[in-house]
DNA sequence: CGTGTTTGACCGGCGC
DNA sequence: GCGCCGGTCAAACACG
């Protein structure tokens, strides 16, 4: 990984030391000129050691990281040796193991590719479902709710078909219809097993800018809500599955809800991935409900620790916490589809809070489980230097000596050293490590979920500088193209949209368009508000 | 002129 | 069977 902002440290010390001697050589004697000289001189040397070090941190990140990508993939391992030992698992069992396994840490992989990889061969954790494995890992960009891997039994003898129903096609209700014939069991577990995930943010402008390209293909007012729901298809490939309702809260008109449904066939631009690993995580939580859901407290109950998606500044809704009002009326939560509600409106859960429950109070319909996770919004867990990429991690303490170059700018600094005040005050580093690392072993959604994140983090910070991404923000993505830039969401209305502070919580390549800066102080209000 | 949005019509599911 | 409602389609329209 280069070190370009190493170099250029370099080469602004140099600049601003060259600068200086040719100031002095106009007002100074010779003598003061070589003291001059020589403390310049000095001065580079340290600058070097600054940058040697700096790049020993990059060195250390980029082990840190393939290690943790090692140890994501020992763990598949162990958990494809672990389905081996059972024997004959009933189609339930593998249906529900599917849908851990198919966290889907991006793009598409059909289920059926993945149910065939489990099925077809007796041994599944044969090298190939390994290397699926890591390949989808490497490649994923995108998100997938697991909607579709449950629903086709893999032993069906029209393949084909179960490609078009359970697979990543959305196809219109006719086209479906003529294609049920005969075939209706399957179709129905198919709707039944179609996943929701629903996202609340605070926001003024119309949508919410999820790094997607969206195009609208209808509006209807809804019965209980006043506000019209809009509906849009993803515009980013011509035949990608992926519905996004948005709606604005009848109860409060500031909040908006997406409602994201589908899986995207086709790679996301960079700043969609970390939407798209959030609802994934999400719809993989939810359905894997089964095994963390505790009896006899109500209907479900969410056993994710706190600490854990505080680190990722997910917070699971605290039952005294946050408000819930969930369109009570709204299709958002139709029996017919499981729906999982990230909330970015709440306030953030206490800090202590190992164990948050999220109430069942807004489960529309007991048949399905829904969980509600809120990303809250106004307590960064996580510095925003991680915004600008690696340097996040030096950022304090070379901010200390040199002001300015990498700083990438007060608010950053401030919410770092808030970030770590709130560590040495809060909770020991130690005891999250401990939680975190039981959560890990205990939790395999939950290794996919932080798995994804650290991709899209890695994967993104590198490649992007805010800058260039302000430029690509104005490009528009040719269709057919490879889609590698972050650009707003066209469909929103004068270009005004919503970037959530979940984005910032994430740390994306994020690059917020003047427009969206300009047009929402929502979210920088908050953000201001937290500094 | 190409692209995206708007909006009324249509369709299917569901409850009564 | 009928009506309601959510979701989708597609022609008309707006905009750059």
């Amino acid at each position: 990984m280069p070190t370009p902002c190493v170099v250029g440290l370099e080469e602004r010390s140099l600049e601003s030391v060259v600068a200086h001697q040719m100031i002095s050589q106009d007002h100074q004697a010779p003598d003061r000129q070589n003291i001059e000289l020589e403390s310049a001189k000095a001065e580079m040397g340290e600058v070097k050691e600054e940058n040697e070090r700096l790049k020993m941190m990059l060195d250390k990140i980029e082990k840190d990281y393939q290690s943790l990508q090692l140890c994501f993939f020992d763990i598949i391992k162990q958990e494809a040796s672990k389905r081996c030992t059972k024997s004959a698992p009933s189609h339930e069992q593998i249906d529900q193991e599917s849908e851990l396994v198919s966290l889907c840490l991006g793009r598409s992989t059909p289920s059926h590719e993945l149910k065939r990889d489990e099925k077809g061969c007796n041994n599944p954790c044969n090298s190939k479902t390994i290397k699926d494995l890591e390949w989808k890992y490497n490649h994923n960009i995108g998100w997938e709710s697991t909607e579709q891997l449950a629903s086709s039994d893999p032993s069906s003898k029209e393949p084909n078909k179960q490609i078009v129903e359970a697979g990543d096609t959305w196809l219109p209700s006719k086209t479906l219809k003529t294609m049920r014939n005969g075939d209706d069991e399957i179709s129905q577990q198919t709707h039944v097993k179609r996943t929701r995930v629903s996202v609340r943010a605070r926001c003024d402008t119309p949508t919410v800018n999820d790094g997607c390209h969206w195009r609208k293909y209808g509006q209807k007012i809804s019965r209980g809500n006043p506000c019209p729901r809009a509906y849009y298809r993803c515009a980013v490939a011509l035949e990608c599955p992926v519905r996004k309702q948005v709606q604005r809260c009848a109860e409060d008109m500031s909040i908006l809800i997406a409602t994201y449904e589908g899986t995207h066939n086709h790679p996301l631009p960079m700043s969609a991935t970390a939407m798209a690993s959030a609802t994934s995580a999400a719809a993989s939580m939810l359905l894997s409900g089964s095994s963390i859901s505790e009896p006899g407290l109500g209907s479900t109950t969410t056993t994710i620790a706190a600490p854990i998606l505080n680190a990722f500044n997910l917070n699971l809704l605290d039952n005294s916490g946050a408000k819930r009002f969930y369109v009570p009326n709204s299709s958002l939560t139709t029996p017919l589809f499981p729906t999982v509600t990230l909330d970015l409106t709440a306030p953030p859960s206490p800090p202590h809070t190992l164990f948050n429950r999220s109430s069942s109070s807004f489960v529309s319909n007991p048949r399905f489980l829904s969980r509600s996770l809120s990303f809250s919004s106004s307590e960064p867990t996580i510095p925003t230097g991680w915004d600008s990429g690696y340097h996040g991690y030096t950022a304090v303490p070379y901010n200390k000596t040199h002001t300015g170059f990498l700083n990438p700018g007060k608010q950053s600094q401030h919410f770092y050293q808030s970030y770590l005040e709130k560590n040495d005050q809060a909770s020991s580093q130690e005891s999250i490590t401990e939680t975190l690392t039981k959560a890990i072993a205990s939790d395999p959604t939950f290794r996919s979920a932080i798995a994804s994140t650290i991709s899209s983090m890695v994967g993104g910070g590198a490649t992007h500088d805010n800058q260039g991404g302000v430029e690509r923000l104005c490009q528009k993505p040719k269709w057919g193209e490879p889609v590698q830039a972050v650009y707003p969401d066209p469909s929103a209305q004068n270009g005004k949209a919503c970037q959530t502070s979940y984005f910032n919580r994430f740390s994306l390549p994020l690059s917020v368009s003047k427009s969206t800066s300009a047009s929402s102080p929502t979210i920088e209000d908050q953000m201001n508000r937290q500094v």
